[in-house]
DNA sequence: TAGCAATTGTCTCACGTTGTCATAAGGCGA
DNA sequence: TCGCCTTATGACAACGTGAGACAATTGCTA
């Protein structure tokens, strides 16, 4: 049994008080009573007892966090990791929970974080989307996906600036001919980063409004089908070849790598490949390299936990920025 | 503020006693009461207060995950899903943290799991590792790897009978020029693997004591750099050229259909491939797809917090076996 | 009618911590 | 010496829950 309060003042021969004071740093006790009281906390490994504070004190100090579908798609580690770092920057506690929404594991993490009285909830989604929280007494943050009644704040990545800044590094490094094998429309992030790319290739004089495609077969949430093959041999039968394929993310910019080599075709060779995500380990692995815009994933996390501390003052949307990631694929 | 059981008792015209008979399951209490009370219960919401529950019962139902270095391999997921399912069934609370041993955020760690009075704590490796973790007044028990001193009990995979499994079903498919390229030998799995390959071809009639290749470059923890390119090329060139690469983990797998077809070889036409993770999403987005050893993860997690429950009456090694799944590389 | 079982209520305590208030000791100016 | 201030320390209560001891009430049976 771990050691109390009172059971260091006895050792210490001194009150229960005073022993509360140290560990508070308040600074209304004697330097050597302090020391004294501290190298006992020390010999008896003594902890303070969370519930106990949480009881006095009648606030918890913890936020949850709600991790939607990480088993399908690993690039949440960052937001987590984001937010988990700023909760201990500022003596929080975070509550962090893997759920699928809809099923047992959501309602068992919405009715521990109640149990535990938490003061706020991250809900991070794996992909920027729309989702459907409804507003309860606890204040939510939505990570990577917004509310459609715009109930909560928001912090999602800037999708058409990640488009746009990709664009127009393609075009300072000469290439003329891109394509765009996008995302399926039901993702919110397809529609941004297309604007992104058609209004970046026009600042660059292109109208790129016919050099978008949709190269995704399966709605969000399935397991992820291609289309690129289709595409792609299209793309590269005709007279005006791309000399640049734009990918929506990095496992379709893996896929693109095959069906590229398929067509008996080299990437960083006749056919240069850009894409979004930095996916590791699959964006370094890949041969070459692949060059990607990387999400800014691990900001977000942070940006979402001090909004979840602060408290939003009113359901803002706070978009971020992304890095571009060099490799040798552009 | 959430309501507590005095403010359901008030509004239940009852006592705070039968509130809690209520809430605890006690017989002693009359039907419709107990119905009337529920409403009420379900109508304010009412939750009971975790750390009020601590204090009074004097146990904190809490076991700790330490999920050490995620951010490097992803798989560990279902080690926590399993993990946490089995906390849920068993009325317990899982603390999640995503840790980097050695580093501030696993001291954190430790220390907020202290201040909750975990009871049990569950470390989780990315891969098959000795570990070296002090014994404390709270019990670990270590997933995915073991202590060098046998101070902890410990979850494992069964390396040595997924590769013999795998070496099984090759021989059983005609195959009889197998190489394996296999990890470094400072990761543990790697001998066991080894083993199993070894003794899996000679029950095949095969004397395969020659056909194991380390084909990692890096050390455990540094990024991943393989050394397959020399290794095949060598392999390839010769007469008796391998009819199947058996690969230590499904990115090397990756890197090595790169590989091949580098030296015009087709996967699943030329040569056969299979490895070992079934890493998500990688192995089933590889063309062709990934046959491959799944790792017992889920279940592993499963064990570990069976185990952190209970208790471990001796420092056990628990040693799961994997699945084959299926694919078109083999 | 007495006695019994079932149900509900009252009262009290304890868990560990910390805020409020009280107390004690020492210094200092009047 | 007294009053007053500063510094240091202590006594006590309360947070929400759960449990024990026991009383009170009701309805039923012997």
């Amino acid at each position: 049994m771990p050691a109390t309060q009172r059971e260091v003042a006895r050792r210490a021969k001194t009150s229960l008080k005073t022993v509360s004071r140290v560990i508070n740093n308040d600074p209304l006790v004697n330097a050597e009573t302090r020391a004294r009281i501290e190298a006992i906390i020390a010999e008896v490994g003594y902890e303070p007892h969370q519930a106990a504070r949480m009881m006095r004190s009648q606030k918890s100090n913890i936020i949850g966090f709600l991790a939607d579908g990480v088993a399908t798609y690993p690039s949440s580690i960052d937001l987590v990791r984001g937010a988990q770092d700023v909760a201990w920057e500022r003596g929080k506690q975070m509550m962090l929970f893997n759920i699928e929404r809809g099923r047992p594991s959501s309602a068992m993490a919405d009715s521990q974080l109640a149990a535990f009285r938490a003061e706020a909830i991250i809900y991070a989604a794996t992909f920027h989307q729309q989702v459907d929280i409804e507003p309860t007494s606890v204040p939510h943050i939505l990570l990577n996906c917004f509310d459609g009644g715009g109930r909560h704040p928001s912090i999602l990545p800037d999708d058409y600036q990640l488009a746009r800044d990709i664009t127009r590094i393609i075009f300072e490094r000469g290439y003329r001919r891109p394509v765009f094998l996008n995302l399926n429309t039901d993702i919110v992030a397809s529609h941004l980063r297309g604007k992104g790319f058609i209004e970046g290739a026009a600042a660059a004089g292109l109208d790129a409004s016919a050099r978008v495609h949709i190269a995704v077969k399966s709605a969000a949430g399935a397991p992820t089908e291609f289309g690129t093959r289709r595409i792609l041999a299209d793309l590269f039968s005709g007279g005006d070849r791309p000399d640049l394929v734009l990918c929506g993310q990095d496992i379709m910019a893996m896929n693109v790598y095959f069906e590229l080599a398929e067509l008996g075709l080299k990437v960083g060779k006749d056919v240069a490949v850009a894409s979004f995500d930095n996916l590791d380990p699959i964006a370094g692995l890949l041969q070459p390299g692949l060059s990607t815009m990387e999400l800014p994933y691990y900001e977000m996390g942070r940006a979402a936990m001090n909004l979840a501390i602060d408290g939003a003052t009113h359901n803002q949307v706070l978009r971020l920025k992304g890095k571009f990631i060099e490799r040798s694929s552009l």
